[in-house]
DNA sequence: TGTCCTCACTTGTCTTCACAAGATGACTAT
DNA sequence: ATAGTCATCTTGTGAAGACAAGTGAGGACA
């Protein structure tokens, strides 16, 4: 019954819990306090106490338990949706200046491949978009994007030069809800190879896009080529369940 | 409060509705049933249902609510723990039967890089193992593993080339609950090209992985070279924070 | 000294109650 | 006919209480 700020209150239990679990204050490995002591201290039931610690349970902040207090972990968090569809923003999480140069912005009919995962009719009108994305001014990956004419309009009205796309279609309000990434590795072709300056069959990266509303309507159909010495893709995963996933600039060696 | 077998109620609860939502009997894209209804229907109070509700929600299965009953969804699951970590597991979800031949399995002291990752001092005691990994008897990736001796060692009694080193170690008793891939392409060495009957410098999809147990220890630091035409990662990502990974076959095209 | 038992404490599970806020349809007033 | 209001449904949130089962420490006992 903390003072409320309308925000419920097991989200600001959560906030809080994690704040210390990273703050060091519960310390790392060592039990948390009991619910009855958290009770107390915060003058709740149980009940909320309980979701925000079952909410740190769920991202790996929180182990064990059963008879005993559960132990405090320091767990890297998943990179959030934002995170791993943009290309800008990915690129200022990991400290680097995102830029890009657009080759190409056009409004053709759909190929058949394309319309096929765009559940589009075979000629049905899109914009596709092919843009090199360079880290701190070097190029690192060749994005070839077709976009529902629906969406792809919206491009016409912006400068793909200017900045991420991304938070362009969240200002035109567009639902990008859902993306699914199959991860790859190609040779790279004659245009792959100029572009990204490499020799044609060096090996590529390849992350294939499908991005969808939250009515599993497709939006956007991109074929994303990067050089391997400027990003990897990870995933984590535990037996119990837990998935974090996240895309980074590859280590040097 | 329904004839118990020892199962928790909100399991056996999730279960049931899970079951609903694959069989169609709650159609996709339609409400299902409030929760007063459900708590009527199984004689229970709203607290077990709603434990299972939230766990068919944190897995896609259902969305929406708020003032009005959540809408089913069929939702492609998560790939457990062991399928992604076993490729003879992976291989049989897919339909297709795992093979391998064991290069070859030695004890060896730790290279500085194998050393500093799965933190033992320089020169400590691993077993390297190298397996040319067969789907339907084809090539389709080279699996360098290193295991930490305590691991490793049981290797030595077990014949890698009768099937899954997953298993075994799961017999054993050995911790495996962590794992981290880093997902890269590199361009097939001259080793890599002869095992697997391609070109040297032809694309390969780099799988490393680092294998811990629930203390954080690493157990096997690994790198897999899958041919491209033989096997895709993939990442599925919504806005709310649910992820879905997987490993499937590539798709012939 | 070593083993076993008891007891207090913890989390997991379930019930019952209550209220706030969103959604919806029927009804009313214009 | 249309717009607004209200009753009634829904879920989200929180409190309080109860019991089962796991944990661990201390004491009794051999």
């Amino acid at each position: 019954m903390k003072t409320s700020e309308d925000t419920p209150l097991h989200q600001r239990l959560g906030a809080e819990f994690l704040r210390r679990i990273e703050s060091g204050e519960w310390p790392e490995g060592r039990p948390v306090p009991s619910e009855s002591q958290l009770c107390a201290e915060f003058g709740t039931s149980r009940g909320p106490v309980r979701q925000a610690l079952a909410l740190l349970r769920s991202e790996g902040n929180l182990v064990g338990g059963r008879g005993k207090p559960p132990v405090a972990r320091r767990a890297t968090p998943s990179q959030p949706f934002a995170t791993f569809l943009s290309f800008t923003q990915w690129a200022r999480t990991i400290g680097r200046e995102p830029g890009q140069t657009t080759i190409e912005v056009a409004r053709r009919r759909a190929s058949p491949e394309a319309a096929a995962r765009l559940g589009l009719a075979e000629g049905a009108p899109v914009v596709e978009l092919v843009r090199l994305r360079l880290l701190d001014g070097v190029p690192a990956m060749l994005e070839r994007s077709t976009f529902v004419y629906e969406v792809g309009r919206y491009l016409f009205d912006f400068d793909p030069d200017t900045g991420s796309i991304y938070e362009e279609l969240l200002r035109r309000e567009v639902d990008l809800h859902h993306a699914r990434h199959t991860i790859d590795a190609v040779a790279a072709q004659q245009h792959d190879a100029e572009l990204l300056q490499i020799a044609v069959g060096d090996p590529l990266l390849r992350v294939r896009r499908l991005t969808t509303s939250s009515q599993g309507e497709p939006l956007e159909d991109a074929d994303d080529r990067y050089l391997p010495a400027m990003a990897t893709f990870t995933i984590e995963n535990t037996i119990e369940g837990r998935t974090v996933i996240g895309r980074y600039r590859s280590e040097e060696d």
